[in-house]
DNA sequence: ATAAATTTATTGTTTTACGATAAATTTTTA
DNA sequence: TAAAAATTTATCGTAAAACAATAAATTTAT
């Protein structure tokens, strides 16, 4: 499973998601989806202006959750 | 600019193209895509199945580089 | 309460992944 | 070095999904 950290790095910058909209360049609508974990892919040039506008790396955004990770044993 | 290190973990895993093939469950040539960086996006789920193959996480595949980083003066 | 910020929803367009396939190229091996 | 195997590249078609534009709903701040 994969998730989305960007809320984390906006907590992290304390960046609005109005600010992160405005310097990314997308749509406040598509910047709150991708914030929220609501895409199911990405584009490589977006990742960038994200990477590039929160001064991070791709890992700091995406994260690999193997599956069953936290789950209680049944 | 983001560049794709599928090429980096294969080698670190001493794993062939042939066999993440098989064992992501893509075609052949789309793994060369991935693998060589010629994609413009990547689904989620497709993240989701290289790390769990190549055991890694997403900033191992992914990686973020500033504009004009490593070039020349002018 | 009300204004601002954020999220969610809808519709349409465009981009792009991905499959299937085949050909070209590179690498390995006998 | 010739054949085989692996990998890359290319083409075409289809399906998926980003993204824009917009508006409404909801949450948060003042």
């Amino acid at each position: 499973m994969i998730i989305i950290n960007v809320d984390v790095m906006l907590a992290k910058r304390k960046m609005s998601v109005t600010e992160l909209t405005r310097r990314v360049g997308l749509t406040m609508a598509n910047i709150s989806l991708l914030k929220n974990g609501k895409v199911k892919a990405i584009r490589l040039a977006t990742l960038d202006k994200l990477c590039e506008v929160l001064a991070c790396q791709p890992g700091d955004i995406l994260e690999y959750f193997p599956d069953g990770a936290g789950e209680v044993e049944e």
